[in-house]
RNA sequence: GCCAAAGUGGCGGAACUGGCAGACGCGCACGACUCAAACUCGUGUUCCUUCGGGAGUGAGGGUUCGAUUCCCUCCUUUGGCACCA
């Protein structure tokens, strides 16, 4: 009799003597090839989920393939350690976010090492960290000092019944109301700190240097939203200049009126004293709606005739300037020339207020006439009512490729009324948050100096901890009876410290860098880290991250980089998105459903390699899916059948050959599968193929395989195989069963004899038509003729040919051969 | 509306470059073991069938000797964006 399988004594054990020996220590070592894995790392909200567990798992079965395959592999992890969740349970229940998240983070720390993952925890890096955020704070000052940070009036959302800023997390549903109270959240005005993001947002699209899922790159691009068109000066007839960014130039003689956003600074000049009571109202009412109220397309739109006429530069037309809010402050101009005959808005407006359609592109055939046309016309054709343009093809490609577009710029830019020019979606990074729990923002206001950084050896600025958290919607900070009081290091006379504390996505832009060296006090990083690890290699986490955090730490890098601070255009080189862990309903995992998985009792019940063997068994790692109970026991019993195959001594046997050499090709067949699955995440089919030979094995067994080389062979690639994806049986049975020496996870990943892999006979299908008849069975060199006749004097295919004369036959080597009768 | 990804047994999912559809596992059925049940082990498991075969990878069409795989149209689901001028 043997033990039986209990993971409960034996991963705890393993865990304990990997972490003792330092097994997974990472150091510098300039004659192995590096490799940087990176998982995303955990916000310490106090549990660790199962989603971490699919996260994190099979990222740290790939990084120890590439351990055992040679790779010097660093494999960290930290803590996003700031943030509101602890703030809002601090206002709650008085706990102080500092307590309440060192706590959580220590518990998680004990969930974290049940995984039994390879991380290198002297490298541990956690964000809330005085030594963390000091560099934080630090590349604020860079920024600052490099003019990417600046100061300017934005709009945030405030809850006037908390009478608190949110963040845009905080705001539900349609009505867009407080998460705590439901009262509907307003815009508030408020003067914030910005990166210039949008230097860089030509940069952001390219992609030429880094393996990312088409789905993030196409969710960048769309988010950086460039648009190429040209910018044209209108002027009103008080003769203000009122510049417009259109994608459509080439329309610029179909222009009727002109619409502005409401809060457009010219709106109160053009605007007629007999109009005026009207427009004071509408910018009100538009004021009081945020701009996803706004943004909803299926409202029918709205607007005001501001009185004020514009002349149109290229046919100097006199035409109606309006406001409305489907134009928006924060895009373009904030103004636009409206060409109602081909924009389907501009159209929709102008129909509804009676305004003029005059068609400027037609396609052939066509005979458009503005009073009568149904809907604007968005397609190719040649330009009509143009002037001198008459008969210019439009194509219907975009941008300045399409040859109208391309001619008329051209004129612009000659004649000086406006030029080629491009527009982004994309908006600079708001980072001021009125939070208290974040990294400060190292800046103090004199009034004579202005905004002037603190000095960085006076860095970091420390937040203060005896503060009082009241709903009052400023930050904690401002309140603090000294805190704020500093003196100006310019002038030294008395300023005052930035109460307003930085966005942690800051804090998560680089924390990358600082795993290299979580003790460093000299900079970011330790430079010699950097040169040897960085970039990083494989990068793995949720979709969710697409747009914000992973264009934020591009951006962090590329910003870096132009500031000297550190090297290479990209920081990760490779991104891969794993799916969703939903609830056993299929619905996403919360409290209030009940459907929440937790991982601590899944181990408890069956262990921590059939949690994480079951996780990338059940799912296409990047898709996901519910949570099956009943699942998991298919790994169960698999884990069983291991411990059971290699804790038994079979008595040798005398087995066929035959079994031994396909045993050895099932063996290396399967090493050849898992190492091409391993290294593109497909996880499920590891353990289907180590399943498949585990099946095989004990087939061999029962012949008789036991005792020989083969068979030893087998045992030995096997828990080779098996150690990335279950590493703690695979160690039990490597040391303890096996009595090889320690450790499994120290092995190099088995070697392939490709000759092994390959078959001595093949079976051929047999078609006639294209339909499977027969199957036959040939040597694996066949030749053609062979093989063909083989297959015409089948018995199955004699059946189907029907005496008639084959029309053709097609041969395709090594699978099969097809009759055309 | 736009962009992206995906639709395969009762279920999760396999299938390399166009070449045996359904690997592996769950579930289910039957059998062995057991006083019995659970566990474990074995056998079977896409559907229809007159047992010859026929149908079958969301629907319809196309290319091909041959299509889950390539092309076109459509439907559904999921994710993202959404009056971006």
């Amino acid at each position: 009799m043997t033990e039986k399988y209990n993971p409960a004594e034996i991963e705890p054990k393993w865990q304990a003597k990997w972490e003792a020996d330092g097994l997974y220590h990472a150091d510098i070592d300039p004659s192995r090839p590096k490799y940087y894995a990176l998982t995303m790392l955990p916000y310490p909200s106090g549990d660790l989920h199962i989603g971490h567990w699919y996260a994190m798992t099979p990222s740290d079965a790939r990084a120890r393939y590439l351990r055992m395959k040679g790779f010097n592999v660093m494999f960290p992890i930290g803590f996003d350690a700031f943030g509101l969740p602890a703030e809002n349970a601090a206002i709650k229940s008085k706990i102080h976010p500092k307590e309440r998240t060192y706590a959580n983070i220590d518990r998680m720390r004990g969930q974290l090492r049940s995984m039994g993952a390879m991380w290198d925890w002297r490298r541990d890096a956690t964000s809330c960290d005085p030594e963390y955020y000091h560099w934080t704070e630090w590349y604020f000052i860079q920024l600052f000092k490099n003019d990417l940070a600046y100061r300017k009036m934005s709009p945030v959302d405030w809850c006037p019944n908390c009478n608190t800023t949110l963040a845009r997390e905080q705001v539900w549903g349609e009505d867009r109301h407080c998460e705590r109270c439901d009262t509907p959240v307003i815009k508030k005005e408020l003067d914030q700190w910005f990166f210039r993001t949008t230097n860089y947002a030509d940069e952001l699209l390219d992609f030429s240097n880094v393996d990312w899922p088409d789905r993030v790159v196409a969710m960048q691009t769309n988010w950086v939203g460039r648009s190429e068109g040209a910018s044209v000066v209108f002027y009103t007839e008080q003769e203000d200049p009122m510049e417009i960014f259109t994608t459509r130039p080439d329309t610029l003689w179909g222009a009727t009126f002109m619409v502005l956003a409401p809060e457009h600074p010219l709106v109160d000049k053009v605007t007629n004293e007999e109009y005026r009571q009207e427009v004071e109202a509408y910018k009100l009412q538009a004021a009081r709606q945020d701009e996803i109220q706004r943004g909803a397309t299926d409202k029918e739109k709205t607007g005001i005739f501001t009185g004020g006429y514009a002349i149109n530069p290229v046919n100097q037309a006199r035409i109606p300037i309006w406001i409305a809010d489907y134009v928006m402050m924060g895009y373009g101009t904030g103004a636009i020339m409206a060409v109602p005959a081909h924009d389907e808005r501009d159209f929709e407006f102008a129909r509804k207020f009676g305004l003029e359609i005059i068609p400027v592109i037609q396609p052939e055939g066509e005979l458009f006439d503005g009073e009568t046309m149904p809907v604007a016309y968005i397609g190719p054709g040649v330009m009509i009512n143009s002037a001198q343009f008459d008969g210019t093809e439009v194509s219907d490609s975009k941008g300045w490729k399409n040859p109208g577009i391309k001619a008329v710029n051209d004129w612009l830019e000659e004649k000086g009324t406006g030029k080629a020019d491009v527009s982004y979606k994309l908006r600079d990074w708001l980072i001021s948050r009125q939070r208290y729990w974040g990294s400060p923002i190292p800046m103090i206001s004199c009034e004579i100096c202005g905004w002037q950084p603190v000095p960085e050896d006076q860095l970091p600025v420390l937040l203060p901890e005896d503060v009082e958290w009241l709903p009052t919607g400023e930050s904690p900070l401002k309140l603090h009876p000294t805190w704020k009081n500093t003196t100006c290091p310019e002038c030294g006379g008395p300023a005052e410290r930035e109460t307003d504390t930085m966005d942690t996505f800051m804090c998560s832009s680089w924390y990358h860098l600082r795993y290299l060296s979580p003790h460093y006090d000299k900079g970011l990083f330790d430079p010699e880290e950097y040169d040897y690890w960085m970039p990083v290699d494989t990068y793995t986490g949720g979709a969710e991250h697409a747009t914000m955090h992973l264009i934020y730490t591009r951006f962090f890098h590329k910003a870096g980089r132009d500031m000297g601070v550190l090297q290479g255009d990209e920081p990760m080189t490779q991104l891969r998105n794993q799916g969703q862990i939903l609830g056993p309903d299929g619905q996403r995992m919360s409290k209030s459903r009940g459907n929440v998985i937790d991982p601590d009792e899944q181990v408890r019940q069956h262990g921590a390699d059939a949690v994480r063997t079951y996780l990338m068994f059940g799912y296409r790692w990047a898709d996901g899916g519910p949570w099956k109970t009943e699942n998991i026991q298919g790994v169960v019993r698999w884990l069983h059948r291991i411990w059971s195959i290699f804790s038994d001594q079979a008595e040798p046997g005398k087995p066929d050959p035959a079994v031994l050499k396909s045993l050895r090709r099932k063996v290396h067949q399967t090493l050849k599968q898992v190492s091409h699955d391993i290294e593109t995440f497909e996880f499920n089919t590891i353990i289907s193929g180590l399943m498949e030979l585990l099946n095989e094995m004990i087939e061999a067994r029962v012949a008789g395989a036991a005792g020989t080389s083969e068979w030893a062979e087998a045992q030995d690639y096997y828990l080779r195989m098996l150690a990335p994806v279950a590493p703690h049986i695979a160690e039990e049975m490597w040391t303890e069963k096996l009595g090889k020496p320690y450790s499994v996870h120290t092995q190099p990943w088995p070697e392939l004899d490709e000759e092994a892999t390959k078959v001595d006979e093949i079976t051929l299908i047999v078609q006639v038509n294209g339909k499977l008849r027969d199957r036959i069975t040939v040597p694996v060199d066949v030749s053609e003729a062979d093989a063909k006749q083989t297959a015409l004097v089948s018995e199955a295919a004699q059946r189907f040919i029907e005496g008639k004369e084959p029309r053709k036959v097609i041969y395709v080597p090594g699978r099969l051969v097809n009759i055309v009768v």
